[in-house]
DNA sequence: TTTGATGCAAAATATTTGCAGGATA
DNA sequence: TATCCTGCAAATATTTTGCATCAAA
């Protein structure tokens, strides 16, 4: 019924989705052009967001839109939730099992059409924890701790 | 413990305050701002965003940054969940009783400081849903359906 | 009066897009 | 060879901030 759009395995797609799947820090845009362009100097910014999102529409990686202000993206697409530090941004993944029930419930009740849905957890990292910088709600915008 | 920093209750905080608990729209700030301003024609962006921080800050309303891209306010201070039309971005409470128990779950095998929680499901609104358009996962940037 | 708040404009961030040339199938 | 993709730069979109002035307490 999908009637997938013609793509093409460039070296770039190759490199970033290899360099998603490898890394386990749900990492930016940003953190993803800086990694690989350690291997591949020329590739813009502009190339990672449109391959993030192309193979993010493919299924081979997940975009998260929910973790606090700046995209991110897991190379690991077993369902699982997450665990956000307010403080510096990092997203770990949440020690908590799957429970898909919710949706059958949640689809019992409502008119909307329910394709799927996202747990968050947020709260201090054991790093940021420690630190003595008071947490000011603000510089929430790179990790501190990788 | 807590050193509340002084604020002054400004007619335009007023009537920001008003509008979000009046509403149940879960609005962005440039939303907010286009109502207020039938109210206060000359009240700016900045301060529409610098007051829905202040009332965000002492727990008048709610800022949900896990809704998308853009954020949102909320004017209903009890817990509860919300349903997101992936489509047009609208936001509605998620027909689901709070479930605080995964909370302490969390808490017991993590060493993060384990602050709350929020879970959304993703969906299509009726309206999105009888809609001839595709969805293709671009334009949620604004309500179609208020 | 004191000092927090506003309006305005500019800056800072984050993401998207037009286009001409390059690479893949 | 057809057309999908890339790099680059410019454009959008969203949110934040500096500053002179205003107004709440």
């Amino acid at each position: 019924m999908k009637t997938e759009p013609k793509s093409r395995m460039t070296n770039q797609r190759r490199v970033i989705l290899e360099l998603v799947r490898s890394l386990h820090t749900h990492a930016t845009a940003d953190e993803i052009h800086r990694r690989v362009r350690e291997r591949m100097p020329r590739i813009s910014l502009g190339t990672v967001y449109r391959n993030l999102e192309l193979l993010s529409a493919q299924g081979l990686v997940k975009k998260l839109e929910h973790t606090g202000a700046q995209r991110r993206y897991d190379g690991n697409l077993n369902f699982h939730y997450h665990l956000r530090c307010v403080q510096c941004g990092r997203v770990v993944d949440a020690p908590l099992e799957p429970m898909p029930q919710f949706l059958e419930l949640v689809r019992s009740r409502t008119d909307f059409d329910i394709l799927g849905y996202e747990l968050e957890f947020q709260g201090l990292c054991p790093a940021c924890r420690s630190s003595i910088q008071p947490l000011d709600k603000k510089g929430i915008k790179e990790d501190t701790h990788a």
